[in-house]
DNA sequence: GATGAATGAGCCTTCATTCAT
DNA sequence: AATGAATGAAGGCTCATTCAT
């Protein structure tokens, strides 16, 4: 069959924009039930708690997410064209999916729970995505090496995350985010070109 | 007595290491009560509620906050001197108040409740002490011109933040942070000197 | 099955039992569901909140009480026939249900909550009942006419509502009420013949 | 001094207007303290708690009440006409202070509290006053004697207070109590003479 | 598998009462 | 006597979770 688990689908889409609208605190189990069209005990059936629900829906979109990239990380460019296309690709999910895109930024850095308790293994391979671009730029030349790859990575994708959140949290979406994608490459390329 | 509303302080301290541990929405009142040596009526004699604790708890702090960069802000060194002390004293105080960092971090980027409901004017001032350093710098042909302000103070927020999250996070705290502030500091105002 | 809705009628009488005993304010909602035999949660799966149990049951048993009376003044008998009867099974209903009628004659009452506020419809009709004997009476010439039926129908209930709530209050209910009733609508009825 | 235990007067004032405003339960000892002007320790130091703030209100109420009746019921004057004096002074007082009116009809009727465990004496001393009326209007051939004087000063005290109640709960107030009293007292009078 | 009525633990909040000043 | 800040017990209500159907 085309679609598998079909209902498992239901209830982490109906999640997603239920807890970006409430936040996964003040949404109830109910919330989520209902957005997805099904009893809340069959919740349940799919997942082990309400906590589960927030990781596993994390985990489910995370490797879609990594998919996505992969193939950009495979190709043949040149660090720096790859990061450009990163950070293009980057802000291209976050419109395509606003909802998912708020709750990985705002739902996701909440409680100690899912980033300090929460090993977030996904999270790690999604940072070292960015590594493993800068180290490819700094093997062949493109890039400098008087910083390290640790620093350049958080620096790079916190500036992403928090471009993504403004975007976000702004009511205005007319603001093209596409712009703003072309001004960080420039930015941060600009930073670490050789 | 010299010291004028004690209670209120040991509350708001309270909450910040507790909230800081546990999270906004997994303490209790009655918790931060404990943590603060009151009754958890005495709580409500000096907050509305409970987000009403932690909205007063960012907003006092974060003033306190503003009023230590002011006098950095109100010297006279060039652009780029500024930024990079900016960014020193960012990590400073980060590592000077690990739970009020966390609390900041983690619990304020939370929910809708706190950063669209509620109209943060704080957070904003605090983003647009950055954007005065730029317009400074792009003003006295320090700074590159060709990036728009707006975007540029998001990207060194939220680097800033980004490091700053992942060192609270991380178990290890030998790292230290005045190294990643020298490594940030070349790299962000590399990407923005003239 | 026959019995639909079982669980809203085992809390209704639970409150009366309840509220009968130690009064509307005294009485917890956890003492409600115990003695319902339900668990706490289930009574605001029912009724939206404490106060709204109270008026639930109010107007539930108003109407089954409405409907007793319906069947007497739909009848054929002369007014002061109809009156009498009226007097009889008021009190037949307060011996027949004795925690009832306390929580509508203490409790009922009580605050402008209940009846300044919440604005009785049923008191009203059940009132008006009263009004429709004395104005048939006055047609058809059996009642006099010199007095309002507004202050003739809130002796009639005041003087019922007073007896009733002194037997109540006594201890010893040896004291019969098929006597009371006799004597007063002797009197009552006395008082308004032409 | 003419003004004794001037505090006390003022928070006794201060609850009947409070709680004939919110309901005992409902009213807080600082709504009452507040209304009185005093600090909400105070209370404590002239009523042992909340509950016998409005038991001592109550009794001190009830005693001028009784003093007011007093010498109506010393008079010379027939049974029926002391009647008819007891009705017009009963809608006197109810008209003069509504506040009172109010807690005794709605706040004092209310819980097991005040009508069953406390034993009320000066309520029982009020309704013997109509007893007494009653009591010579049939030694002295006035008043039938076929129905007994416990029924009667019900049926009364009934009426007179379910009027008082009706008239207090109206919001309009123009409605002459002067004229329902006259009303009264034909009825009950009539339904007694003999 | 699916449902949703029922559960009951747990938390925010109120407020009568106390007591140091 | 008077104050009012502080207390903490207690209760209304929510909601994650279960389980009989």
């Amino acid at each position: 069959m085309m679609v598998k688990n079909n209902k498992k689908e239901l209830i982490i889409n109906g999640a997603i924009k239920v807890f970006a609208q409430k936040g996964f605190y003040t949404a109830t189990v109910a919330d989520v039930a209902k957005e997805a069209g099904v009893a809340d005990g069959t919740i349940y059936l799919y997942f082990k708690n309400k906590d589960d629900l927030l990781i596993s829906l994390f985990e489910t979109k995370m490797e879609e997410i990594l998919q996505r990239f992969s193939s950009l990380l495979a190709s043949k460019h040149p660090a720096d064209e790859k990061l450009r296309r990163f950070i293009h690709l980057y802000f291209k999910l976050i419109e395509e999916d606003r909802n998912l895109a708020e709750v990985f930024q705002v739902e996701l850095r909440q409680s100690s729970k899912f980033l300090k308790d929460y090993h977030n293994q996904n999270f790690i391979d999604f940072l070292n995505l960015i590594g493993d671009i800068i180290h490819q730029g700094q093997d062949d030349g493109t890039f400098k090496t008087d910083i390290s790859i640790h620093t350049m990575k958080l620096i790079i994708f916190g500036s992403l995350d928090e471009l993504a959140r403004q975007w976000i949290l702004s009511d205005d979406h007319h603001e093209n985010l596409k712009k703003t994608a072309g001004e960080t490459s420039i930015i941060l390329i600009r930073s670490i070109l050789a």
